[in-house]
DNA sequence: CCTGTGCCTGTTTTT
DNA sequence: CAGGCACAGG
């Protein structure tokens, strides 16, 4: 160990013995470093041993690259073997992959991704007769996950009788159960699932507290509740735990992100020691100078000034443009510029949303210089690949009910809608997940749908077979030839040539993932966990990327683009001091990517929503002093503060830095639930009952079988004559009688 | 049962 | 301008 290579502050942390000890580290200020020193010192030291280390971070690229780190302080490969390196989720994922018993779960779970939580949401909601024109799944979604993410219950939703929130607390439970139905977890629920475990089987707590007595958390700033309430469980003994981060760096409010948990660690973690790192090793003076002024104007945060011992430095320039085109062309001219200087791999555009990257492709593409777009499409999220993915899961997990629903007409076999149907039903009837029902081939099939049924499940069959004989690659090999995913993409039109190619490419994957070792379901486990910045290859290219993939980045050079009103900020955080706060701060992350030289731009008007709109420069420009950049537009240029701005609607903080304890911030109102439109037919008064005829917008007309739970949670168990059985929540169906 | 067309609407960030 | 959805026609 070469302590010396460490400042005083930094050596504090490294070496740091037993009890809590919260490092707060500025941009660039080494933090990366202090984990992973502190890593090896514990295990040099002999304090720990490898299977007693626990380290968490936000991203895989994180922890491959410190992982990478302690292992060449330890003097090579290897050397971290037992150490747990790896995300929340991973850490989470691997709690129930091991005791699924104790989550409830069969020892196969699938893991949904996002479009099929989308599916999921959309098929409960029609279930349950809820208008996804009014409320769009993404967005139910989007309150769903918040509310796992703080811990709430269904039943916490329903008091208080407000109809929006008792149809959220009804798709809700209805989601939740039809997950354990198939036998799946979405990413909310590893954590919340792997919480629940380790707080109801003290010896799993023990035995996930023993493999952590050393446990270290990189990013700390972006936990949210449950995971702070996952490290309390877990923290016994020495209480030895290290949180490492920034309170400026915290982006991931939108997700549950609670900067609470970095503002308030030692009352959470009492008698913790406090470190901070405040000398920035990355930046040029310059721009230190415009990112310190910008996030001063925060109140949600502890307070610091990062300073560098080095001097000098290019000025931080600010480009107005007439429109994205031309802002955009600004940015190459400097990028070709600066090529001679740095090379294009070390070059950043940075943007506050994905759909900002297009001017400046084109432009990047005209002058024939090479980038790539981080984060766009990504491989694993390609059709072609999640329908082979979907049969892998088949083959694990019979009772997948979404990736059987995605893949069993996929090549076309003749099972549309009236098949479905059909299924849906015997489904529903047997009440077995709806690929076992399936796999029954009820009676009432079209001999056609069910010779294509049968020989869809014996593939399967077959497939679980070979899943014992063959390598995992061969067996993914096999499968994409005999299930017809390849032959889908026959011919040579580049765009099935392309989807040809990432077919091939997991299946290469895969044997490669098998010649090290990993079993399919690792495999997929690392699929779904798959994530941002995982595929960058480091090719000497542009890198266009958003504020939010750029997070723990170094960059020579960076392009902050889009500084307008409505964008950075963007125009949803609009009524929400909490949200503009955010904001600034991912304005923040942005400027302090870059190591040498730094660039902020905007448009005076932007094509959006299918026009030309006027733009007003961001007050984010206004609030950084004259002196802290150089204007270089090749317009005149004024920056006012905008009236949101100026109305100082900023909750009020106590002096010093930390937000006063007590204090409770205005719920924000995009996040307060919003009234939904509730048909309640019910207006006799004297509900409904067993025997009832009724008459749905959707389903027809039909019978109620029963009748569960009173008032606005009653629930009816309804027998449609064209839809079969459905369950539905009359205060939110559109239900009538007859 | 599948595919193509045209209308409508809604715009953030992603482990 | 995009993607999603409903409907018509093959």
């Amino acid at each position: 160990m070469k302590e010396q290579e460490l400042n005083p502050a930094q050596r504090e942390a490294v070496t740091h013995g037993c009890g809590p000890l919260l490092v707060l580290a500025g941009a660039g200020s080494g933090k990366t470093r202090v984990l992973t020193y502190r890593i090896a010192h514990l295990l040099a030291e002999g304090s720990a041993r490898p299977g007693e280390i626990t380290a968490v971070t936000f991203t895989n690229r994180a922890a491959r690259e410190m992982r990478e780190r302690v292992e060449h302080l330890l003097g090579g490969a290897g050397h971290a073997a037992g150490v747990f390196l790896g995300t929340f989720h991973r850490w989470a994922l691997e709690i129930l992959r091991r005791y699924p018993d104790a989550a409830g779960l069969p020892p196969r779970f699938s893991i949904l991704d996002t479009d099929d939580q989308r599916a999921l949401v959309k098929r409960v909601m029609t279930d349950l007769g809820v208008d996804a024109k009014a409320d769009p799944p993404q967005a139910l979604l989007a309150r769903i996950s918040a509310a796992v993410n703080t811990g709430l219950s269904p039943s916490s939703l329903e008091s208080g009788g407000d109809p929006g929130r008792e149809m959220l607390a009804a798709v809700w439970r209805a989601y939740r159960d039809e997950k354990r139905r198939v036998g799946a977890v979405d990413f909310d629920d590893m954590l919340a699932l792997a919480l629940e475990v380790v707080r109801e089987h003290e010896p799993v707590r023990s035995a996930v507290a023993r493999r952590a007595r050393w446990l270290l958390v990189d990013e700390f700033q972006d936990t949210n509740k449950l995971q702070m309430w996952l490290l309390k469980a877990v923290v016994d003994g020495d209480r030895n735990i290290t949180a490492v981060g920034d309170e400026d760096q915290s982006i991931y409010r939108w997700r549950g992100a609670e900067i609470d948990n970095i503002l308030t660690f030692e009352q959470h973690f009492p008698g913790a020691r406090v470190v901070a790192l405040e000398e920035n090793y990355r930046s040029t003076q310059p721009i230190l100078d415009a990112a310190g002024e910008l996030i001063r104007q925060n109140t949600f945060r502890r307070g610091k000034r990062l300073y560098t011992s080095r001097s000098g430095g290019d000025p931080v320039r600010l480009y107005v443009g007439e429109d994205e085109r031309a802002e955009a062309r600004w940015v190459v001219d400097r990028i070709q510029e600066l090529e001679g200087t740095f090379s294009l791999g070390s070059l950043a555009v940075l943007m506050r949303t994905n759909a900002q990257t297009r001017p400046f492709e084109e432009e990047l593409t005209r002058r024939q210089l090479s980038y790539r777009v981080v984060g766009g499409l990504r491989f694993w999220q390609r059709a072609e690949v999640r329908d082979a993915v979907a049969y892998l899961r088949l083959l694990g997990n019979p009772a997948d009910t979404l990736a059987f629903r995605r893949v069993v007409n996929v090549p076309a076999r003749g099972i549309g809608a009236a098949t479905m149907d059909v299924l849906e039903r015997h489904a529903a009837a047997t009440g077995l997940p709806l690929p076992v029902a399936a796999a029954g081939l009820p009676g009432d099939l079209t001999p056609r749908a069910r010779q294509a049924l049968e020989s869809f499940f014996e593939l399967l069959e077959e497939g679980r077979r070979l899943r014992g004989e063959l390598a995992a690659g061969d067996l993914v090999g096999w499968l994409l030839e005999e299930s017809g995913l390849l032959s889908l993409y026959d011919g040579d039109d580049p765009g099935k040539l392309a989807r040809r190619e990432n077919l091939e490419q997991l299946a290469a994957a895969v044997a490669d993932a098998d010649l090290h070792g990993q079993t399919l379901e690792e495999l997929m486990d690392s699929i779904a966990l798959l994530e941002e910045g995982d595929e960058v290859d480091t090719g000497d290219s542009v890198s266009l990327m958003t504020l939010h993939a750029a997070k723990g980045l170094e960059i020579d050079a960076v392009f902050l683009v889009g500084l307008e009103e409505g964008l950075l900020p963007h125009g949803s955080s609009r009524d929400d001091p909490q949200a503009l706060e955010e904001e600034r701060r991912l304005a923040y992350v942005g400027m302090t990517r870059a190591r040498r030289w730094l660039a902020l731009a905007a448009a005076r008007s932007r094509f959006l929503f299918g026009q030309r709109q006027a733009t007003s420069p961001s007050r984010f420009l206004a609030e950084l002093p004259a002196t802290t950049y150089q204007d270089v537009s090749d317009l005149p240029v004024t920056l006012g503060r905008p009236e949101a701005a100026i109305r100082s609607d900023r909750p009020t903080m106590a002096t010093g830095g930390v937000r006063a304890r007590g204090h409770v911030p205005p719920v924000p109102s995009s996040r307060r639930p919003r009234p939904v439109r509730a048909t309640v037919t019910d207006t006799a008064g004297n509900g409904w009952r067993p025997g009832d005829r009724v008459r749905h917008r959707r389903f027809g007309s039909g019978v109620i079988l029963s009748c569960q739970g009173r008032g606005p949670q009653l629930k009816l168990v309804v027998y449609f004559d064209r839809a079969g059985r459905k369950t539905l929540v009359p205060t939110i169906a559109k239900l009538e009688k007859m």
